[in-house]
RNA sequence: AGGACUAUAGCUCAGUUGGUUAGAGCGCUACCUUGACAUGGUAGAGGUCCCCAGUUCGAAUCUGGGUAGUCCUACCA
C-alpha cells in the first residue's frame, strides 16, 4: 500500500467493477427496499445539492443492501420541459435561428440531439459520487413506456372529470409564450410607483381619482370600484365614468373588497389583467377587455395610438398622454410585489387563455388524509405543516404549456372545436365514430413537466401494466428531497399515486435543506461562489477555477469581483479530496432541517480522516503479514482465524471489541433516524480516537515485546484485523471506495468467506450486546487516565517526550494494584516510563509532581526534571478548578429545598462528588504545601 | 399580514425524556520527525448557551415576552 491515501487511484476502477458485475441490481431476496431518485434534468449538471441528496440516498441503499434487503434504487432523468427547451433555443439563437424557422418537428429533433449529446453527463457525474442505482433500469420521463403512463393518466383523469379545459386568467410568460403554474411565479418586492389619475364622471359633475401601479392596464378598465360604506363616494355608485383615452363609459360599482384607507379608496377594475379584478368582474358581470397580445404588446382591439406597443412603452405613453390631458394628479414612489417567471425573470402577465386544468380538490383531500393518518411521514416533521397549509388551500392546477418539448396533450379537436381525448387519432376516430372526411387536429400544447414527474414512483415500475416490480417495490420506502420542491413534486406525487395506485408513493419523505457556501450564501453563478462536486473530488487549479466561475459572465465588474474573491478564498485552487471525503462531509453536515453551509475546511478534515484509515490499515497489515519492501504480502501471519483456540485476548482486545459494539449501534441508530451527522460522528470518533489513538498504540507493546506469548500476539492480531474488517463494513455505506479497497486486502486475514467478492455485498455489522465487557471498559478507562495523567505532567512541565521517567503509585487500592500489574507493559510504553514503583501505606515518596486517579496518586519525581514553581502553578490551577466546582456543589447541598425535593439518587450523586473533591483538594493542598516548603 | 425555523467556543455545528465540570471538527498556542500516518502526535487556551421574565430544589433544555436572522404562504389597487 502507498504511504498516503490517493483517492484517484482507487475510485474509478472500483466503480466499474461494481457496475459491470451487476452488484447494483436488486438481489431478488429479502424484504424489498426501494428509493426512487428525484430525476435530475437530463441535460443538466450535477451541483452540490444533487451531490448531497444522492450521497444520502446511496448511504441508505448500501446500508439496506448490506442488511440483506432486496434493494432497488430506481434511477432516471427528467425531460425538464421549459429548462431544456430554453437551452436549445438559446443555442439556436446564437446561430441566428429561431425555433419558428425550424418548425415544431425539426426543433424537437434538435432537442433530442441535445439530449443525446449531453444526456449522459449527469449520469456519469452520479457515478463519480459512487452512487449505486440499478443502471440497467434507467428511465427517462419521455421514453416510450413513460409516455404511455402519462397518456393513460391524462385520459383517466379526463374521463373521471378531473381534467377539464377552461378559459380563464392564467400566469402568462410573454417571453416563453406559455402559461405557467402559480408555483413557477416568484414575487419579489421591487421599487415602483403609484400613479394617481383623474377619471371624469360621464355627467360632467367632476372626477374620481384612482390609484394604480400599472397605468397601461387602464385601456382594459371596465369599472371603478369603491367601498359600499365609503361616505365620500356613496352617492356616485351607479353613475358612470368616461374612460380617458378610450372613451368607454364604465360604471362605478360598490364592492367591499375595496379598502377605504388604501390609496384614494377608488380602484380601477381591469378584469382581463388582474386576478382580483377578474373575481370582481365575475361578481358584477363586467366585460373582460383584453388589451394584450401574446408578447404583452397592446393588441388591435385597443386605441390606435397604442397598438403594437410594448407594455412598458405603453405605460410611459399613457402616463404622458393623461398628464397632457391634465388627468395626472400625482406620482408616488411605491414598493410593490412584482411577479416574475422563475425561468425567464420577465414580469408575468395575468392573461385570458384556454388551458387544461386538473381539478385538485378531490385529489388533495386524499393526499391530506394520507399524511394526517401517518401513512406518510415527513422527516423533519415540521414540514408536514407546510404541506398541509398548501394542500388545504390548493387551486386547480394548470397543466398545459405552450411549449414544444414535452408530452403532447392527447386531445383532438374537430372543426367545431369539439374535444376528443384518446390514445391516438385513430383510437379517437373509432371510439367516437368520426369519419375520415372530418378533419381532426391534435392539441398543440404539452403537459407541465411536473404532471409526468407526479407519476414517477409507479410509472418507472411499469404502470399501467401490473408488473412484478410494481408489486414488489411499490410503495417505495423513502423519498429524499429538498424542501423547495415539496409543492412542485412531493404533493403532486402523493395526489397522483393515491389516485391511480390507491396506495402511497412512499412511507417517508426525508427533507433536507439547501447547500450554501461557507458564509451561508446561496450558491449561484452570478455570485461566483459555486462549488462543483466533481472539482472537490478531482481538484482544480486556481486558473481553471477562475475561468470556470467567470465563464459567460457578461458584466465586466462582476467578472472582476468574482475573480478577486476566488483568488482570495482559494489561493491554491482546490485539492483533490476524493469522493469518500466529499460524501463524509455531506453526512457530517446532514443534521435535521437546517440548510447546509459547506466549508472546504471540513472536506479537508475528512480527507485526512481517510488518510488515517488508510495508514491504520497499513499498520494492521504490516503486523498481520510478512511484506516485501513495497508492502506487498509475501506470507500471512496466523491471525487466529482457524477454529483453534490457541490465542489469548487481552483486556484491550476485549475493550476495543466492546467499543466496536457501541459504535455499531450508534451508526445503525443514526442511519435509521436519518441522522447521518450522528452516525458519521460516532464512526469518526471510534476510528480515530478509540481504534487508532488508543487501540493501535496499545497493540504495539504486545506485538513488539519479547515477553508477550505467541498466544497473546495472535490474539492481538486477530483483534486488530477483525475490528478493522468490521469497521470497514460499518463505514462502507458512507465511504464506499476506500473501504472496498482496503477490505479486499484484509478480508482473508480476517477470516471472511472466500466467496465474498465485494464489501458492498458483505453484511452490515450488528451490535452484539453480549460482546460488551464492562470490566474491560473500566480497566482501560483506568489505564487511559494514568497515561493521560503522566502526559499532562509531561506536557505542562515541558519534559521531553523522549525522556523516560520513573513513576510511583501511592494510596492505591487492591483493585488499582491489580490493574497496574496487568497493565504494566502498556504503561511503560505509552507513558514512556523507565520504572514503576508501587508504594505501600508506610513507604515514603520522593518529592513529586502529582496527579490524582480517584483516591490514588501517581507521582513523577521532581528531581532533575521538574521546576518547583512550575509545579506549584500547575497544582494551583487544579486547586482552583476544584474549589470552584466544590463551591457550586456545596451550595446545592446546603439548600434544604434541593435536598428535600430532588430525587435521592441525584442528591447522593452530588454528595459523592463533594466527598471525592474534598479528598482530592486536601491531597493537592498538602502537596502544594510540601513543595512550597522545599 | 399569517406561519415555520434558527440563535451554544473565533468559524461550522452536536447536545436524546430538565440533574454533564456544556461537547466535536476546523482554527489558535506550546512542544515533538518515536517505526501506520506531519493529510501526523502530545499537552493546552478558548463559552454570560441572544436578552428579559416565569415554572422548578435545579433551565442550554420547559412556558411567556422581546431582539436579530433565514425561509414559506397570501397579498392593497
Amino acid at each position: 500500500m502507498d504511504k498516503t491515501y490517493q483517492p484517484q487511484d482507487i475510485e474509478t476502477s472500483w466503480y466499474k467493477t461494481w457496475e459491470d458485475s451487476g452488484y447494483f441490481k436488486p438481489s431478488g431476496e429479502g424484504e424489498p427496499y426501494c428509493i426512487m431518485i428525484p430525476p435530475p434534468n437530463v441535460t443538466g449538471n450535477l451541483h452540490m445539492g444533487h451531490g448531497f441528496q444522492e450521497s444520502i440516498m446511496d448511504a441508505l441503499i448500501r446500508y439496506h443492501r448490506m442488511q440483506g434487503n432486496n434493494t432497488l434504487w430506481q434511477v432516471g432523468t427528467d425531460h425538464a420541459g421549459i429548462a431544456t427547451q430554453m437551452v436549445v433555443e438559446r443555442q439556436l439563437d446564437a446561430q441566428g435561428i429561431s425555433k419558428h424557422d425550424l418548425g415544431r418537428e425539426k426543433f424537437i429533433e434538435k432537442i433530442w440531439e441535445w439530449k443525446e449529446e449531453s444526456g449522459g453527463n449527469i449520469t456519469q457525474q452520479l457515478r463519480r459520487l459512487g452512487a449505486s442505482p440499478d443502471w440497467s433500469r434507467e428511465r427517462f420521463t419521455m421514453d416510450d413506456g413513460f409516455y404511455k403512463a402519462v397518456q393513460e393518466a391524462f385520459i383517466q383523469l379526463y374521463e373521471e372529470d378531473l381534467i377539464y379545459r377552461g378559459k380563464r386568467l392564467v400566469n402568462w410568460d410573454p417571453k416563453l409564450h406559455t402559461a405557467v403554474s402559480d408555483l413557477e411565479v416568484l414575487s419579489e418586492e421591487e421599487d415602483g410607483f403609484m400613479w394617481h389619475f383623474r377619471y371624469p364622471l360621464t355627467d360632467g359633475s367632476g372626477h374620481l381619482v384612482v390609484a394604480t401601479t400599472r397605468p397601461e392596464t387602464m385601456l382594459g378598465d371596465s369599472a371603478v370600484a369603491v367601498h359600499p360604506e365609503d361616505e365620500r363616494y356613496k352617492d356616485l355608485i351607479g353613475k358612470t365614468i368616461t374612460l380617458p383615452l378610450v372613451g368607454r363609459e364604465i360604471p362605478i360599482i360598490a364592492d367591499d373588497y375595496v379598502d377605504k384607507d388604501f390609496g384614494t379608496g377608488c380602484v380601477k377594475i381591469t378584469p382581463a389583467h388582474d386576478f382580483n379584478d377578474y373575481e370582481m368582474g365575475q361578481r358584477h358581470d363586467l366585460p373582460i377587455i383584453n388589451i394584450f397580445n401574446d408578447d404583452a404588446q397592446i393588441n388591435n382591439d385597443s386605441p390606435d395610438a397604442y397598438r403594437g406597443m410594448d407594455r412598458f412603452d405603453a405605460r410611459k405613453q399613457i402616463v404622458t398622454d393623461l398628464d397632457e390631458l391634465g388627468l395626472l394628479e400625482k406620482i408616488e414612489p411605491h414598493k410593490l410585489k412584482v411577479p416574475r417567471g422563475d425561468r425567464t425573470g420577465v414580469v408575468i402577465e395575468p392573461y385570458m387563455t384556454d388551458q387544461w386544468y386538473v381539478k385538485t380538490q378531490p385529489l388533495a383531500d386524499e393526499a391530506i388524509k394520507a399524511v394526517e393518518n401517518g401513512d406518510i411521514k415527513f422527516v423533519p416533521k415540521q414540514y408536514e405543516n407546510m404541506y398541509f397549509s398548501w394542500m388545504r388551500d390548493i387551486q386547480d392546477w394548470c397543466i398545459s404549456r405552450q411549449l414544444w418539448w414535452g408530452h403532447r396533450i392527447p386531445a383532438w379537436y374537430d372543426e367545431q372545436g369539439k374535444i376528443y381525448v384518446g390514445r391516438s387519432e385513430a383510437e379517437v376516430r373509432s371510439k367516437y365514430d368520426i369519419p375520415s372526411p372530418i378533419k381532426l387536429r391534435q392539441d398543440d400544447d404539452v403537459l407541465d413537466t411536473w404532471f409526468s414527474s407526479g407519476l414517477w414512483t409507479f410509472g418507472t415500475l411499469g404502470w399501467p401494466e401490473e408488473t412484478e416490480e410494481l408489486n414488489t417495490f411499490h410503495p417505495t420506502n423513502v423519498l429524499v428531497t429538498g424542501f423547495d420542491i415539496i409543492f412542485f413534486w412531493v404533493a403532486r406525487m402523493i395526489m397522483m399515486t393515491l389516485h391511480f395506485k390507491k396506495e402511497v408513493p412512499f412511507d417517508t419523505v426525508y427533507v433536507h435543506g439547501l447547500v450554501r457556501d461557507s458564509h451561508g450564501q446561496k450558491m449561484s453563478k452570478s455570485k461566483g461562489n459555486v462549488l462543483d462536486p466533481i472539482d472537490l473530488i478531482d481538484g482544480i487549479d486556481l486558473e481553471s477555477l477562475v475561468t470556470k466561475r467567470t465563464a459567460g459572465m457578461m458584466q465586466p465588474h462582476l467578472r472582476k469581483k468574482i475573480e478577486k474573491q476566488t483568488r482570495k478564498e482559494f489561493p491554491e485552487g482546490l485539492a483533490s479530496y476524493g469522493t469518500d471525503a466529499l460524501r463524509y462531509t455531506y453526512y457530517s453536515l446532514a443534521s435535521t432541517g437546517r440548510d447546509i453551509k459547506f466549508d472546504v475546511g471540513r472536506i479537508e478534515g475528512f480527507r485526512n480522516f481517510c488518510n488515517k484509515i488508510w495508514n491504520a490499515s497499513r499498520y494492521v497489515l504490516m503486523n498481520c503479514e510478512i511484506q516485501d519492501d513495497e508492502g506487498n504480502r509475501i506470507e500471512a501471519h496466523d491471525c487466529g482465524q482457524d477454529n483453534s483456540e490457541d490465542y489469548e485476548l487481552s483486556v484491550t482486545d476485549r475493550w476495543i471489541v466492546s467499543k466496536l459494539q457501541e459504535v455499531e449501534k450508534a451508526v445503525a441508530d443514526g442511519i435509521d433516524a436519518y441522522r447521518f451527522d450522528l452516525a458519521s460522528q460516532a464512526l469518526y470518533d471510534f476510528i480515530w480516537n478509540e481504534y487508532c489513538s488508543w487501540y493501535l498504540e496499545l497493540s504495539k507493546p504486545i506485538l513488539t515485546s519479547d515477553t508477550s506469548t505467541p498466544a497473546q500476539k495472535k490474539g492481538t492480531r486477530r483483534t486488530l484485523i477483525r475490528v478493522l474488517e468490521t469497521t470497514l463494513r460499518l463505514a462502507h455505506p458512507l465511504m464506499p471506495y476506500i473501504t472496498e479497497e482496503i477490505w479486499q486486502r484484509v478480508k482473508d486475514l480476517a477470516g471472511v468467506d472466500g466467496s465474498a467478492n465485494s464489501i458492498m455485498l458483505a453484511s452490515m455489522p450488528v451490535c452484539d450486546e453480549s460482546k460488551i465487557d464492562q470490566q474491560s471498559i473500566q480497566d482501560v478507562e483506568w489505564l487511559k487516565q494514568v497515561i493521560e495523567g503522566v502526559r499532562n505532567i509531561r506536557g505542562e512541565m515541558n519534559i521531553s517526550p523522549a525522556k523516560k521517567i520513573p513513576l510511583f503509585f501511592a494510596n492505591g487500592s487492591d483493585e488499582d494494584q491489580r490493574r497496574l500489574q496487568s497493565n504494566e507493559q502498556y504503561l511503560m510504553t505509552l507513558a514512556s516510563l523507565d520504572k514503576i514503583t508501587w508504594l505501600n501505606a508506610n513507604d515514603s515518596a520522593p518529592m513529586s509532581a502529582t496527579s490524582l486517579i480517584g483516591d490514588m496518586e501517581i507521582l513523577v519525581p521532581m528531581a532533575g526534571l521538574i521546576d518547583k514553581n512550575a509545579e506549584i502553578t500547575r497544582l494551583n490551577k487544579e486547586i482552583d478548578k476544584i474549589n470552584n466546582e466544590m463551591a457550586r456543589v456545596d451550595g446545592k447541598l446546603n439548600n434544604p429545598k434541593f435536598v428535600d425535593k430532588a430525587p435521592a439518587e441525584v442528591v447522593q450523586k452530588e454528595r459523592d462528588k463533594l466527598t471525592d473533591m474534598s479528598a482530592a483538594l486536601a491531597k493537592l493542598k498538602d502537596q502544594e504545601k510540601k513543595i512550597s516548603e522545599l
